[in-house]
RNA sequence: GAGGGUGUAGCUCAGUUGGCAGAGCACUUGCUUGACAUGCAAGGGGUCGUUGGUUCAAGUCCAAUCAUCCUCACCA
């Protein structure tokens, strides 16, 4: 049973071992009860393009504490883990290996394509589970999901059905986010704005009849190729006269109308906007207003088209030289003017985003999103921190149709079956289809599906939805959804609508929400700064429960966090000093078993430990259900470090010298109980040490991880011992303060003369804590000092007398009596205001009033031990 | 344009329901004290951004203001 411990915790020899174990055993099973309550939560798959960066490292930590603190608990627990095929950010990899081959997705097919695609996801997909392995995280591996596998698939391919033929999905030529490096539609919510320094070309455009011009302004001058209105606004004098009339397009010589439309601002500009419908969306809404035609002039790649000779084949940015050149030397350009605008750009690859006009899939997202913001209105679904839950409404309530289809084809393969005879659309799970109507055979549609259409299903889907299995009855709804921020639109709140609106239940009752990990300078880790910091070689350095400690201690929900090399060397130092703390308590251990505390006959600081042991259980557990974690974590550290260690171990000491006493064997019990369900508490956070260091302690069970977890326990409660040991410590303390004060080294033993009223406390049986721990000589209690030259340390509960009269300047003792009885009156008055003042003593709980009252008292016997101090120097 | 976060020790950040301001790192001093120098002990260092308000009591609640960061929307 018992080990030799190392000097140094080494958690390299240790964790693939025990994660090994717990592994085969089965622990990360949900429990074969049925009847018990169940814990559920799904991982958010990360992406198969990428390995472990620190925000999955962060992301599952956080899940796996609150998976195994439910396990603990009683719990019959279930993190179902998974990976995401990442449509658009995988096939731009596969792309861009193709391209150093010489290849492009045309040259392979899209069988060769797809092909590639699988081999690509059996290399790195099971990259990034052997990492969340690494990491401690005890997911159920036996039910891993791949969003792109058969079942996902499938719920997939249900979910497009039901919505297509409830009307909620539909098919239309609207004006789209296009990436032209991509080659594909992207949503609104993919696109990112940045502020980016443009420039405003005036331009004039001549009216048809030579009566002049109308002056105009634009950011982009080569979209002029595709106007086909000028709009002004109704109600403005200065063009109500020109509207209807005809204007001709600059070197295009076509005319076109001038249109009254309320969307153009009189004051913005000269109050005239050119109109192209098909590379604008608020143009495009103007022009359906007014029926006005739709001219594409770009490429799919955005290059001009055919159709303008001069320009044909010039990239966008090119052609607006030319064409302001152009407009130049024609005299239609009446001034350039600098001017700072935002641009929309794809998430993925930053380029520019076109917008165009093509035939898409949208989901109508109105009816969706009704319900999605009652659940969270309603407190069906919670955001943890609060605040997130404004942002989500604002999103959901703005919210516009979701441009579903994607020209790629890495992802889910649009169900839709087109006949080219007779123009019928069909959908359907099968995978090809002739034409219901002239039997033709039908021609499938060649686009995906938006990579967050089947995450957004990921709840449900991965217990088994549609079929209506054991897996979705028993874990569905799940229960706690942990993600960052940065995601809770594009994933977040599809989950939550389309849990609504498929299972009829909300997916989870709680989001917690964490931010984002940052370097040590506070800047997002990022590949182009090379600031990112690999999870591993931290793992590899200073062990997994370093890491873990690193990222949950100190933060809290919905903040972003530093990530810094003196976090993670503290992170380390904690595990050693819990690896020593332990093996210290084995080196004096040598009971087989732990007998419960209350069956030993107890010495006044087991009760103290037992009793702060025991509101830590309290506390540390009623932190956790609220998902203060962080805050849950601080208290474990400071407990086992501040109270465990600094305080308890030090005091153990003589009795674990007396070997074969009484006193030895209770105290041999009382630490290693107390060891043991610290090491319970702190497991969720810190996996390996904690079951390492309880294997080697006495115990039942076989693991850690599937043991209870400790229960506040009323009758370890002793406030009254409590009390007492603080009067010890502080009287330790107050001791080493004056001798570090006046310089003596601790080697200096000296005795000590104790003049108190609690006799109790400070006694024969406590003597030995001031000759271990304030290097007295030896200790007399008494009723009072009557030697001379003495230095005297007062606290509330006692006047400690040192005969060092010889290392003593008195005048300085003097007036450093003088100052602390300054600081006490000082304090006394605050007190003595504060309680004269009616409305505190009849407002304040009584407890608080009480509490004040008994400072009080402690400064006026402190005051009083002073005063006496003072007349006895002179 | 709309919404939100943050502002506490030199630095990075905690601070739960309002009840005497905390940690880590850094700094000063002293210690090879029988688990740990990845350690022990003692110490210095804060008008809790600013101004008002509520309250017996405000870092904490409210209002305003300054600084800073973010999200969403977007006017050509």
């Amino acid at each position: 049973m018992k080990k030799e411990l190392s000097k140094q915790y080494s958690p390299a020899e240790i964790e693939d071992r025990l994660y090994a174990e717990w592994e085969s055993k089965g622990y990360f099973k949900p429990s074969d009860d049925k009847e018990k309550q169940t814990y559920t939560i799904v991982i958010p798959p990360p992406n198969i393009t990428g390995q472990l960066h620190m925000g999955h490292a962060l992301d599952n930590t956080l899940q796996d504490i609150l998976i195994r603190y439910k396990r603990m608990k009683g719990f019959s627990t279930l993190w179902v883990p998974g990976t995401d095929h990442a449509s658009i950010a995988t096939e731009a990899k596969i792309v861009e290996a193709m391209r150093k081959e010489g290849l492009t997705k045309d040259d392979v097919g899209r069988e060769g394509f797809l092909q590639r695609a699988w081999d690509w996801n059996d290399k790195f997909g099971g990259r990034i589970v052997s990492q969340l392995k690494k990491m401690g995280s005890s997911c159920d591996w036996s039910r891993k999901r791949f969003t792109l596998d058969e079942g996902c698939s499938e719920a997939v391919k249900e979910v497009f059905i039901r919505l297509y033929e409830k009307g909620l999905i539909y098919r239309g030529k609207r004006i789209v986010n296009w990436c032209p490096k991509c080659l594909t539609t992207i949503s609104d919510a993919e696109v990112e704005y940045e502020e980016q320094a443009g420039s405003f070309w005036h331009l004039r455009y001549p009216f048809a009849d030579g009566s002049g011009y109308i002056e105009l302004a634009t950011t982009r001058p080569e979209t002029l190729l595709g106007d086909t209105a000028v709009a002004v606004n109704p109600h403005d004098d200065r063009y109500k006269a020109v509207i209807g009339k005809k204007l001709i397009l600059p070197l295009v010589g076509r005319e076109i109308p001038v249109i009254a439309d309320e969307y153009v601002e009189s004051d913005f500009g000269t109050g005239a906007v050119k109109i192209t419908p098909a590379h604008d969306p608020n143009d495009f809404e103007v022009g359906a207003r007014h029926n006005l035609e739709i001219i594409n002039v770009f490429t799919d790649d955005a290059k001009i088209v055919d159709d303008y000779p001069k320009y044909a084949g010039m990239d966008r940015f090119e052609a607006r030289k030319t064409i302001v050149k152009d407009l130049e030397e024609k005299g239609f350009l009446v001034g350039i003017e600098n001017y700072s605008h935002n641009v929309g750009t794809c998430y993925r690859c930053s380029t520019t985003i076109e917008p165009r006009v093509s035939m898409q899939w949208f989901v109508k997202m109105e009816d969706l999103a009704k319900p999605a913001i009652k659940a969270v209105k309603d407190g069906d679904i919670r955001f943890v921190p609060e605040r997130f839950e404004k942002n989500y409404f604002h999103w959901m309530e703005n919210i516009r149709d979701w441009c579903i289809s994607r020209q790629l084809w890495w992802g889910h393969r649009i169900p839709a079956f087109y006949c080219d005879e007779c123009n019928e659309i069909t959908v359907t799970k099968e995978e090809s289809c002739v034409c219901p109507k002239c039997g033709k055979e039908m021609r499938r549609d060649p686009d995906t599906l938006d990579t967050w259409f089947s995450s957004a299903l990921w709840p449900f889907s991965t217990l088994g939805w549609p079929h209506d299995t054991d897996d979705l009855r028993r874990f569905y709804p799940t229960n706690t959804l942990v993600t960052g921020y940065d995601i809770i639109t594009f994933w977040v709140s599809r989950m939550i609508f389309s849990g609504l609106e498929y299972t009829g239940k909300a997916p989870f009752d709680t989001v917690l929400i964490h931010g984002l990990v940052r370097d040590a300078q506070g800047r997002k880790m990022s590949k182009s700064l090379g600031n990112g910091i690999d999870p591993l070689e931290i793992i590899d350095k200073y062990g997994a429960d370093a890491l873990r400690f690193a990222l949950a201690t100190g933060n809290s929900p919905g903040n972003d966090m530093r990530f810094s090399d003196e976090k993670i060397e503290n992170a380390r130092n904690f595990t050693n000093k819990i690896w020593n703390a332990a093996r210290f308590v084995l080196m004096n251990l040598d009971i087989e078993n732990i007998e419960l505390p209350e069956n030993h006959k107890l010495a006044l600081e087991d009760k103290w430990i037992l009793s702060l042991y025991n509101t830590l259980v309290k506390d540390v557990t009623a932190n956790i259900e609220s998902f203060e974690l962080g805050v849950a974590l601080g208290k474990l550290y400071d407990f086992i470090w501040d109270i465990f260690c600094d305080w308890y171990i030090e005091l153990l000491k003589p009795r674990f010298a007396a070997k074969g006493t009484e006193s030895n064997l209770v105290a041999q019990n009382v630490i290693a109980y107390v060891l043991c369900g610290t090491l319970k508490l702190l497991h969720p956070f810190m996996p390996f040490i904690t079951e390492e260091i309880w294997q080697s302690l006495p115990h039942e069970g076989d693991s850690i991880m599937v043991s209870d977890y400790p229960e506040y326990n009323l009758s370890l409660s002793f406030s009254d011992d409590e009390r007492k040991m603080d009067m010890l410590i502080s009287a330790i303390k107050a001791i080493r303060n004056r001798r570090a004060e006046m310089n003596v080294p601790p080697s200096k033993k000296a005795a000590l003369y104790i003049v108190t009223n609690h006799t109790d406390v400070f006694s024969d049986a406590t003597a030995v804590f001031f000759e271990k721990l304030a290097s007295a000589s030896h200790v007399v209690v008494c009723e009072n000092y009557s030697g001379d030259d003495a230095v005297q340390i007062i606290t509330d509960s006692a006047a400690v007398y040192i005969p060092l009269a010889e290392m003593v300047d008195f005048e300085k003792e003097l007036e450093r009596l003088n100052k602390e009885k300054e600081n006490v009156l000082k304090e006394i008055s605050r007190i003595e205001g504060k309680l004269s003042n009616e409305g505190f003593v009849s407002k304040a709980p009584a407890a608080v009033v009480d509490g004040e009252r008994a400072k009080l008292s402690k400064y006026r016997d402190t005051l009083t031990g002073i005063e006496a101090a003072i007349e006895k120097i002179k």
